[in-house]
DNA sequence: TTGAAAGCGCTAACAC
DNA sequence: GTGTTAGCGCTTTCAA
């Protein structure tokens, strides 16, 4: 039989055979060639194309307590997750990190709180290299999960939980919220608008409290009046808008901590037969292309590099993962806070 | 510290120290106790538990030749995919089952023509035991690797590429279009509508031409310039209604391949003063939620499971991978088509 | 029913 | 530089 049971892999044994060598030179050569004389290295390599040999990823994980692989971890209820465009720019950026550094992607989709036992079971298995998980709500129970089963985790977003500053610190990938936010008010204020309102995104989200704080720093005596809450739905911008103008129908401009709000807003400043940006400046958060871009006038908005976000929080993770075991590793978390980058367009 | 080196979890070996049996026996009792008497069972049993014992994956798959992971291909250029709502749920029943089958869901995220290659070699790597794929462009060289590398595949959709009834079949898993089609364009015919109209999809994707079909098999002679062309979306919806009614004024209903191009044609219809099932009924297909209950009047359309859909894939693909061996498995792909419903609301 | 032992395919000391 | 060898942790005959 030239082909050993069709369907039976070459194994490095097989290739060392028809190289002539060793397993071990093998084994050198498909994991880089180091110290192998050049003859040597192109005999094997031909041998790996003849057979088609492919390592065996368990035997390798075996011994190597290396698995090339990372969990993302979605939490279902939070969100409407996968339809975020938000969302969805931020996982393609961790994929394509992650198979820039040759790891796969494992999928782990939490559905409700008995959940949490099947993925501490998995994570704690060891199944994964390392966790990629989203920081939503404050009270998810994540972050003491993979505390507890000691498994190396990154954080999209600035945690909001108890202790997150402290003994429950996390390493993180968040935008400047607060800097973009206040970005954007000043630009207002630059514009010669003056009475500028905020409407704020859901109080238990870190990213919508920091845009509020960003709002603050550059209105340090705010007419609290000026500020409304919204959900970031679209919805809850139109009503959030609605309601500030009852109370400051006075007001010059308007800071919207996401592009959807502001798209509500827009909506109903128009209803109102108010002019944008000639009566009222309009400044989103975001810069979601498909809410930005399609308004009319299409907003002037605070971009996030959201990919970028995504490929950080993997390069974080595998730089934790490259320092496992050194000292000093274990007390920084090291987060990351991204730049954001106001995006003028016509509605301020 | 009673936790001999913390951070290195125990083995089978050390389940069995501490139960005072063999590997063997703890092997069999962690994999179902079969076969092992009730008494040693149970003290197996509590070391497990006092040990907090977990297998290792790893070493289980090298012997074993199971992963336990099956991959979920996603090619990202045909498609906005993520933020595609009707994949969001089809991934939902995916992972949904996968669970419940104890396997992962590996998600490959395939970017551009150069990306098969890395998804090839990682498919035949042997790191799943099969995997899940969608239907999507006629030219796709997904079914030509898939088949290359062996790897038990399903598809989700009915393929549509050269031989794809013949020598390149696949076992799929896919909605009846043709007859939901039927079932809508009859629906038509019973309110007493005559000259009904279809709106179709993109003439390479299977799904809309299943669709025409189903029109066409119950207006036998209709007339073709009753059919008119779109892509899916919103805005060729509304394009072809109005090239319908330009072309054939006196039509008195509608059925659109998709909500979405129904949700288009809706616009069109009003903006030409045309009342809504009054003047001219209107059917749409998918029922998407947030398109066919949004609109005014809200959508009578063709419903079909999209996340069971999601889950017979997996189930189909269990079944083939238990199978594995038995000579007329290969046969026979078994595709399963699933039935459609068809939704009454306003719009018909 | 239980245990002993032989690998699964690979890497990494350690020799040579 | 290259080869030899000892495992990584588990399942699975085969004997007892």
């Amino acid at each position: 039989m030239p082909d050993p049971t069709p369907g039976a892999r070459p194994t490095l044994e097989a290739v060392a055979a028809r190289a002539g060598v060793s397993r071990a030179t093998v084994s050198r050569v498909v994991n880089g060639g180091e110290g192998v004389r050049q003859p040597l290295v192109e005999r094997v390599r031909r041998a790996v194309e003849e057979l088609g040999y492919v390592p065996n990823h368990a035997a390798r994980t075996l011994v190597t307590r290396r698995n090339g692989a990372v969990a993302v971890i979605i939490a279902e209820p939070e969100f409407r997750i996968f339809s975020d465009p938000f969302f969805e720019q931020q996982v393609r950026g961790i994929s394509r990190e992650l198979t820039a550094h040759d790891s796969q992607l494992v999928l782990l989709w939490v559905e409700g709180a008995g959940d949490y036992e099947r993925i501490a079971r998995y994570l704690g298995g060891g199944h994964v290299d390392g966790a990629l998980a989203f920081s939503v709500h404050n009270d998810d129970e994540l972050p003491s999960i993979v505390r507890r089963v000691q498994v190396p985790t990154v954080f999209g977003g600035r945690p909001g939980w108890p202790g997150a500053s402290g003994e429950l610190a996390v390493p993180y990938v968040d935008a400047d919220n607060r800097g973009g936010a206040r970005e954007a008010v000043r630009y207002l204020l630059a514009r010669g608008r003056e009475r500028i309102a905020h409407i704020a995104g859901p109080r238990d989200q870190t990213s919508s409290m920091d845009r509020l704080d960003g709002y603050r720093d550059v209105m340090l005596d705010a007419d609290p009046g000026l500020v409304a809450q919204g959900d970031f739905t679209e919805e809850s911008g139109a009503h959030a808008m609605a309601e500030l103008l009852e109370r400051r129908p006075g007001l010059d401009a308007v800071f919207a901590a996401n592009d959807l709000m502001a798209s509500g807003a827009l909506r109903v400043l128009r209803e109102r037969g108010l002019r944008v940006p000639e009566d009222v400046a309009l400044v989103g958060f975001d810069d979601m292309a498909s809410v930005a871009e399609a308004t009319d006038p299409p907003l002037t908005t605070v971009r996030q590099d959201i990919e970028g976000m995504g490929r950080l929080m993997v390069r974080l993770l595998m730089r934790t993962l490259n320092q496992h075991g050194e000292p000093e590793a274990a007390a920084t978390p090291g987060s990351v806070i991204t730049p954001t980058e106001l995006v003028r367009r016509a509605s301020a």
